[in-house]
DNA sequence: TTCTTTATTGACTCGTCAATCAACAATAAA
DNA sequence: TTTATTGTTGATTGACGAGTCAATAAAGAA
């Protein structure tokens, strides 16, 4: 079996092994031998291609993060003004990419990790600042000088309806949450001088 | 040593250690045997007045829950009209009792054991549903029927701004947080029919 | 063919940690 | 005093899991 070229397709295997993994235990407490029985490997060969279990778990963060970013720039394609760029920016939050259950273990998963070590913590604020800076490009046209405040408050209020979503056992569909988030943006738009 | 009654000490000291050890050590790598130390006992003693590692960190953070209720009943007390009220829960939201790093670390502890443990569960959709209904209680009599996706909204933003906030490694004292998210209130109080 | 490189694993080491237990100490009850 | 009862710990057990390593196998290079 061994033929070259094997490395790049055992990494992908488990990468996705990883997400799928965190997934089904529902928890943090996957092992790198469950995660490369689950991509068909021993975990000797896991070891051997990642070098140790944060890095495997930092891979599939960085691919989750690679593939929601795609579906972001996707979106943003189709939609020909800021408000409707900021519509699609909303919906991606809580899209397919990003909205199963075995992905918001995942970010739980990532949270944590962020707190000790240093790759991850520079990973989630390359996340952070990201969702941050394609807000604020989108809001400075529509509500100018408030941009930056709207734009923290969407951000924050995304994350934080992720995670209630994400913790409530039964999974949703999302549907809601972007609702919500959307009427905050109409908002955000209308609302020019209160109080 | 052994005089009676110190059951109540010991579990009291314990709760407290908890909170410190996740605080410092930052992350939800703490063992029981941290715990006892930092408490002034043995690790033994521990198992023996808690019987395991979850119920000690369950009754930590019932305890951290408590005082955040507390502090929310007392600053409502001083709040005259709907408004106030609705301010007064966002600063307790990010007040001395819950905003310090220990405590925040202990959050998040208790997120990832929320998705394991049944009791964490419940509590955990105890907090929810308490700060839903106080948000939805004063926020009914100012929008009407808009109260139930007002209070979801606002729970979410202040859920999610503490997150952030917490995940930032600069301990940052909740100001801005604040601010934010009352300015929030106000747009959900002033928009009444956008876009 | 022989050598080197890549792929692959089973078995093993080493640490850690939750939980248990046997034993001891001190106080209160009899 | 004897006898619970409560408090307390050092030592130990048992399990689990990350990471290592020696050994094997295939395939290309020489």
């Amino acid at each position: 079996m061994p033929k070259l070229g094997m490395e790049p397709i055992r990494r992908a295997a488990l990468v996705k092994a990883t997400i799928a993994q965190i997934g089904e235990t529902g928890s943090l407490d996957v092992t790198v031998a469950q995660i490369a029985k689950r991509a068909g490997m021993s975990s000797a060969l896991a070891h051997h291609y990642f070098g140790g279990k944060e890095q495997i778990f930092l891979a599939a963060m960085r691919h989750t993060m690679t593939v929601y970013g795609a579906e972001v720039r996707g979106a943003l394609l189709m939609a020909p003004d800021p408000e409707s760029r900021l519509q699609a920016i909303i919906r991606a939050g809580f899209g397919p990419a990003n909205f199963r259950p075995e992905v918001i273990a995942a970010w739980l998963n990532f949270y944590v990790l962020a707190r000790t070590n240093k790759d991850a913590a520079r990973l989630l604020s390359i996340y952070h600042a990201r969702l941050r800076s394609n807000l604020l490009f989108n809001l400075r046209p529509l509500v100018g000088p408030r941009a930056r405040e709207a734009a923290e408050r969407l951000a924050g209020l995304i994350d934080g309806l992720y995670l209630r979503e994400g913790l409530s056992a039964d999974a949703r569909d999302g549907k809601s949450a972007v609702a919500l988030v959307l009427q905050s943006l109409d908002l955000e738009l209308a609302g020019q001088g209160a109080t």
